[in-house]
RNA sequence: GCCCCCAUCGUCUAGCCUGGUCUAGGACAUCGGUCUUUCAAGCCGGUAACGCGGGUUCAAAUCCCGCUGGGGGCGCCA
């Protein structure tokens, strides 16, 4: 059975990045029918918080990615140190009592001079354990020259020589293992088959699959290339009311779709032929692991809020209301009243939180468009208005009600000399509050007669 | 400095493995046009790429080498 880990340490926020690494992991074990487990990386105990632990899980959730089993590293530490104490034993690490500080000024030293700033060895055969010296534990690397080679599903062969594996610590002095043992310790433990995680981690492979080779369980590496940010312009913020948009929680109060979200992630460093919309079940259906790119690919933002447009045109009605209530209050028989005019709403938005905004002035009119007031509002608008108040009470039900309404306003434009344009504006500004809204005629019907009515006489008044 | 990886329109990519069908396809963005009571959406059309240099071959985006460029790593962080 396939069995593939998220393994996030609960340091930062959770941004697409680390969204897109959980995403390919969790498609290749649905995929394979296989398990997917959620690991909280959380050794490092100074950075390690529990809000983005808890962002982490929300984010999972929005995403609509659901782990079959979830635990903290930080509760097998018992596991690591016992495993740590066999390799001791065995000969496979070392004890090193070189102090952090001593290490420290030891890399500066090389780096400075331009030499590699890798472990010296200078406990490697140390034979004295003074009892009340702190110590570190290490991997001891096989003195004879070899090479590491590993096929990555992604990134094909890589090979790397032995020389270039430094004695790698294993435990802290502190009794806390670091992140090569503890993740090793627990892909062997829970029998992970596929290693799915970012490019950054290729370099400690080689290291681990020394380990994995002693412990008995080699898995499958996959190394995605890692997601370039997205080089931010101003325009998009106006629109979207946000310029925070690489955190999943943040594209969720911004109004962005699962649907839409999943789906751009999905097509960040992978392709199924021409097709650019995925659902989750069509992911599954045709996501390849060994078919994603090995090009770093850049994060597009634009194309998100694109895909975003199309999944609110893709998701039933009763979905999106449903989910508009995250960003909307209403009551079940406003409900059916937007369902009514969803269809107009829904070309017209390019998230929930746009699509929230372009409904609110249907449940109540707050203000008037100061600029639209100073051009619509006038003498000339108000004639219109009484006799738009007139005509549109005896507006009929039927088929021909469309007609009949584009046929008012074109009387009017001509009675009153103005365009057909300002005869739509100025009711628009009257029924909506707004110069932009969504078409006049259905804007009514979800008014009703009487609230049209009504609306248009309080405009009236205040002219 | 050393190690690893990568290289197609501005961006995401198809094609590359199994050379010819590629005068390089799609999508986002962008620019025109069309429709129109606003704003959108839709429809039609345009601009735009195989990083450079050597090979191999009848033939290279596709195979090989070098250069350049980009990314990642070199912690008692993950």
């Amino acid at each position: 059975m396939v069995i593939t880990r998220f393994a996030p340490s609960p340091t930062g926020r959770f941004h697409v990045g680390v969204a897109r690494t959980a995403l390919f992991s969790y498609l290749w074990a649905k995929k394979n029918n296989g398990k997917f487990i959620l690991r909280i990386d959380d050794t490092d105990k100074e950075r390690s918080k529990i809000e983005y632990e808890e962002e982490i899980k929300a984010g999972l959730n929005f995403l609509g990615i659901k782990y079959d089993e979830i635990f903290r590293q930080s509760d097998r530490i018992a596991r690591y140190k016992e495993v740590t104490d066999w390799l001791i034993e065995n000969g496979f690490a070392y004890r090193c009592y070189c102090s952090p500080e001593e290490l420290e000024r030891y890399r500066q030293e090389a780096l400075r001079k331009k030499m590699n700033p890798r472990y010296p060895g200078t406990c490697r055969s140390r034979k004295d354990f003074p009892k009340d010296k702190p110590f570190a534990v290490r991997f001891k690397v096989p003195d004879d020259i070899f090479t590491v080679e590993f096929e990555d599903l992604v990134m094909k062969k890589i090979s790397v020589n032995s020389e270039e594996i430094e004695d790698f610590t294993l435990l802290r002095s502190n009794g806390l293992p670091t992140y090569n043992l503890a993740s090793v310790v627990d892909d062997v433990d829970f029998k992970i088959t596929h290693v799915i995680r970012g490019a950054d981690h290729i370099s400690n492979t080689p290291k681990q699959i020394l380990l994995f080779r002693i412990l008995g369980h080699i898995p499958q590496f996959a190394h995605l290339p890692l997601i370039l940010p997205d080089e931010g312009e101003g325009k998009l913020s106006k629109r979207v009311e946000s310029i925070n948009s690489i955190y999943i929680l943040d594209l969720k109060k911004d109004g962005f779709l699962t649907e839409a979200v999943t789906n751009h992630l999905a097509r960040l460093g992978w392709a199924y032929k021409d097709k650019e919309i995925f659902s989750m079940d069509e992911l599954i259906q045709l996501f390849d692991i060994s078919e994603v790119n090995r090009t770093p690919a850049r994060y597009n933002f634009k194309k998100l809020y694109w895909l975003n447009s199309e999944w609110i045109k893709i998701l039933p009605d009763d979905i999106l209301i449903q989910r508009l209530s995250e960003f909307l209050d209403f009551s079940d028989t406003t409900a059916e009243k937007i369902k009514q005019i969803l269809p107009a709403v829904k070309v017209r938005v390019n998230s929930l939180l746009e699509m929230a905004n372009m409904i609110k002035p249907l449940l109540s009119v707050e203000t008037y468009d100061e600029e639209g007031v100073k051009e619509f509002f006038n003498e000339t608008g108000k004639y219109i208005l009484e006799e738009l108040k007139e005509k549109l009470a005896t507006l009929s039900d039927g088929e021909n009600s469309r007609l009949e309404f584009d046929k008012i306003l074109s009387e009017l434009s001509q009675k009153y000399n103005v365009k057909k344009v300002f005869v739509a504006q100025v009711l628009r500004l009257a029924l909506y509050g707004k110069l932009v809204s969504p078409p006049l005629y259905e804007v009514i019907r979800v008014l009703g007669i009487d609230e049209t009515v009504k609306r248009i006489e309080k405009v009236i008044q205040r002219i």
